[in-house]
DNA sequence: CTTAATTAGGACTAAAATAGTCCTAATTAA
DNA sequence: TTAATTAGGACTATTTTAGTCCTAATTAAG
């Protein structure tokens, strides 16, 4: 569906809270009444976002979680990253290229492509965006008669 | 995986393959040799695609299939509605919300924001550019101090 | 008129991915 | 020592996806 997974999706809000709570540890419990999403499900998400140098974890009494990056410095991408692998829109656009069509697919380099433009635009907004919103879609335009894509932070 | 389905892929290289039938008819059997994809499965892409009207179909004997329109005038998100549904990176950004999260959802609006520049990114985009690997990615750029990205199509 | 070549439609199965839960072990503050 | 935590991973259920197959309708050609 060309669509991130809820895994994914989640993730991003688990970011955005930590991110509100300025550097201090905030446990899984807490995370959960936050967000209203699922003690268990949040537990995994961290355990993910962990294991993907995103966040920093204490274990014990007191313990928690808080972001390794400010809010500013992880992406879209990084968390999709984490949750999903590699970003590809294709098998054959992945690194590991294992489509048996692939010898005379006549569409695969287009595709591969595409992923690095979707890419680069997933890299360019971050979690600080995503919380305040801050990413408004301005429609396709031109310049110089080449067709642009603009993305404008709003400031 | 932000990754659209097989069949999608498929899609685009059966359209393409009809493309370069220049409005001659091309059974489903035709395609399938062409493409080296099996047959019940080209059969039933076609039929996806006809029913989504990017295709024209001719029953019986010396029947077959055609674009319905040019080749540069059906885009990828043509393709990607037709085989998964509206575009859209999360359940809150397509058009029937129903995340039970969402009154509180945090970071929805700007996913929302987010899908409407992929949507554009691959509206931009046509089966005649695929077949000719004629889009290229030329990395993210500046423009008047704002983020933009560009994406050229090769002359 | 009959036959063969085709598409239409949908049922069906198998495989894979995803979401979500739960259990046990390790760690640490009090 | 205890209670609050995270770590790791097993497990199940659900959903999605891929792929196949069958029967009916259509049509060109002999």
């Amino acid at each position: 569906m060309l669509k991130i997974s809820k895994l994914t999706d989640y993730g991003t809000v688990v970011l955005a809270e930590l991110a509100s709570h300025q550097g201090t540890l905030a446990s899984a419990t807490e995370l959960a009444n936050l967000t209203n999403i699922n003690l268990p499900t949040v537990s995994k998400i961290l355990k993910v976002l962990n294991k993907a140098n995103l966040i920093d974890s204490v274990r014990g009494a007191n313990g928690g979680y808080k972001l390794l990056r400010k809010a500013s410095e992880i992406s879209a991408a990084d968390v999709i990253d984490a949750f999903e692998g590699p970003l590809s829109i294709t098998d054959c656009s992945s690194s590991k290229h294992n489509c048996k069509h692939e010898p005379r697919c006549s569409v695969g380099p287009a595709w591969q492509n595409i992923n690095a433009s979707i890419r680069a635009l997933l890299e360019g907004i971050t979690i600080l965006d995503l919380q305040n919103n801050n990413y408004q879609h301005t429609a396709i335009s031109k310049f110089a008669g080449m067709p642009i894509n603009i993305e404008t932070k709003v400031q």
